[in-house]
RNA sequence: UGGGCUAUCGCCAAAUGGUAAGGCAACGGACUCUGACUCCGUCAUUGUGAAGGUUCGAAUCCUUCUAGCCCAGCCA
């Protein structure tokens, strides 16, 4: 029971460096600016989470476990025209298939509508917000350019109880769309434009998905968010580097109003994934035109899309984490994404035979008619997944990539003369074969040598290769698609004609042989097939009967056939 | 050319004035009932976007450049 072995100077050490945002938790924890910690994921339930927001939310759920703190779910719906109740589902789902949990703590800024109401009167009341009746037009000109300053609306001196008539009018629907909105009055000559006395409140008259008709004014992102962030006690309020502009209105909007521990805006780097897609309008293109059969297809990266091919959440966990944070906008290599997932699985999932691309193999002098259960270890790394039985007999399928006729130097697989190592079964040798009129082979005759069988430690020779099969008796037809990045980058999404630049070659799909174990498996069941990677049976399109499976990852290869 | 932000190996990313971590990828090699996995090794030697400066000492501080990203929605 030797237990605690140390190995002298082989300490262990984790060096795993604290992010910046980290730094500045744990700085404001030391110097009692907050007392826990308490984030929150808040998007807007107009589309798909992709992995760019699993970032945000395993980073805003892992801060709050790492600090003992809380974690809040809240749906961002204060634009009626753009959110459904079909997003804040899905939403739901992903995120808690990602293991984030909010517990009991889902929130929806649309429950927060009369608070942010008198949050706004109270602003009236103090001079800092006023009733605009410009244009939209007029308020783009008014605003100024970038280089130029904005000059202040005629409206703005407007007395508090004018303001505050006008604004519950607002309120009361007496305005269309567009005739008024409520403004914060900041400064029209700032240099930052989102403090050019930025809109607080328009009016629409939209059904809201969860409040219905109660109301016909809706708050701006800029003045609802602090506001949500403020009421839920959120410390620490993460997001995005585009926020940074906004970050004085946010902290102004905390001021003015009132609150008591102002909650701390905190912007990082999205994640972006080289060469891959995740733009809303480009996706919903490949949809509405069928090219991909929907926000789920697994050549997509939204949450739904990698779990149908198979990904685990430990994956896209340690993907993130891996990562890491900064404030530099950098693309990560999608490598990165395959490695996590290999490394999740591989000593997680069964290692079983399949052949992809079939050619029937003979093995002359055995008896016709005979079928051996081989005993096999489902992982051979992993002891504790068991093990399972695999049928041999006299006809099996293999690789099409394991036999060559004019095989080249170091090729180890099968040739005329050749012996190799029938994976968990034989040692067989090419005696022969057979070849269509196209040149093609069709058939492989071996002879096999019953001394070798695996597991009686035969050691009386050696054999450089060893190859997968399947029983061709027994085989279950399945079918395997392979999948491709769906994007060639250089081009960028669309060609010049504006039609859709896509790789014809994303989605293969073909008939593969696997073992007759594999009949029963169930959607989200994943395999690593013998040299052909990770495969993961089709949540969506697989019935009993008619297995499919989509290959997760292949693995790496460091022999290529030439060709 | 207003403001904000960023710049460290092919890709992420540490280093918080004390002499450039780590991971991915790549490349060698060992092992192997698959060439995977595993294991070992190599991979920023006046080099941290550039040029100057301060300092005993600079990726870190100062100056001046350069490049990239974000902002002129009644979107978030």
């Amino acid at each position: 029971m030797a237990e605690f072995k140390t190995e002298d100077g082989k300490m262990e050490k984790e060096t795993v460096s604290k992010n910046f945002i980290e730094q500045i938790i744990e700085k404001d924890l030391q110097e009692g600016k907050c007392e826990t910690v308490h984030t929150r994921f808040p998007p807007e339930p107009n589309g798909y989470l992709h992995v760019g927001h699993a970032k945000a939310i395993l980073l805003n759920y892992g801060l709050a476990q790492k600090y003992h703190g809380k974690f809040n779910m809240r749906f961002d719906d204060t634009n009626p025209t753009k959110e459904k109740e079909e997003f804040v589902e899905s939403i739901k789902e992903d995120i808690k298939w990602l293991g984030a949990d909010w517990e009991d703590r889902l929130y929806f800024a649309s429950d927060y509508f009369d608070q942010m109401y008198e949050a706004a009167v109270k602003l009236i009341k103090k001079g800092k917000a006023y009733v605009c009746d410009l244009s939209p037009e007029e308020i783009r000109e008014y605003r100024g350019t970038l280089t130029e300053p904005g000059k202040e609306s005629p409206y703005r001196s407007r007395s508090v109880e004018e303001n505050l008539e006008l604004f519950e009018n607002m309120k009361n629907g007496k305005y269309k769309d567009g005739e008024k909105v409520l403004r914060a009055k900041i400064d029209m000559a700032s240099p930052n434009i989102n403090m050019r006395d930025p809109i607080i409140y328009r009016v629409a008259h939209m059904t809201h998905h969860r409040t219905g008709d109660k109301w016909c004014i809706y708050p701006m992102y800029d003045f609802a968010h602090p506001i949500e962030d403020a009421i839920e006690g959120i410390t620490h309020s993460i997001c995005t580097l585009e926020f940074e502009d906004h970050r004085p209105l946010y902290d102004w909007v905390v001021r003015e109003v009132g609150y008591e521990h102002p909650p701390k805006q905190i912007e990082f780097a999205k994640l972006y994934l080289t060469n891959v897609v995740t733009g809303k309008r480009y996706i919903k293109r490949l949809v509405e035109e069928g090219i991909v059969d929907g926000w789920d297809d697994p050549r997509l990266v939204s949450i739904a899309a990698l779990r149908r091919r198979g990904f685990t959440p430990e994956s896209i966990k340690s993907f993130v984490e891996l990562c890491g944070v900064s404030k530099s906008n950098s693309s990560v290599d999608y490598a990165m994404l395959e490695y996590c997932i290999r490394e999740d699985l591989k000593l997680k999932k069964p290692r079983v035979m399949a052949v992809l691309d079939p050619i029937r193999l003979i093995i002359d002098n055995y008896p016709e008619g005979q079928v051996e259960e081989l005993e096999v270890e489902n992982n051979l790394e992993n002891e504790a997944l068991g093990k399972r039985t695999v049928p041999f007999c006299r006809e099996l399928y293999i690789d099409r990539e394991d036999f060559m006729e004019n095989p080249p130097k170091k090729y180890f697989r099968l040739f005329p003369g050749n012996e190799v190592r029938l994976m968990h079964a034989y040692f067989v040798k090419c005696e022969s074969f057979v070849k269509d009129e196209n040149g093609n082979v069709t058939e492989i005759h071996c002879t096999y040598d019953p001394e070798t069988k695996c597991g009686t430690g035969f050691t009386g020779r050696k054999v450089k290769g060893t190859i997968h099969w399947v029983a061709a008796p027994t085989a279950v037809e399945a079918e395997v698609r392979l999948y491709e990045n769906i994007i060639d980058e250089e081009k960028g999404v669309y060609n010049e004609d504006g039609s859709l630049n896509l790789n014809p070659n994303s989605l293969t799909v073909r008939k593969c042989y696997v073992e007759p174990g594999l009949k029963d498996a169930k959607p989200y069941d994943s395999f690593q097939f013998v040299r052909q990677g990770y495969f993961c049976v089709d949540a969506r399109d697989s019935k009993p009967g008619a297995l499919v499976f989509n290959r997760i990852v292949s693995l790496k290869s460091s022999f290529k056939l030439p060709k």
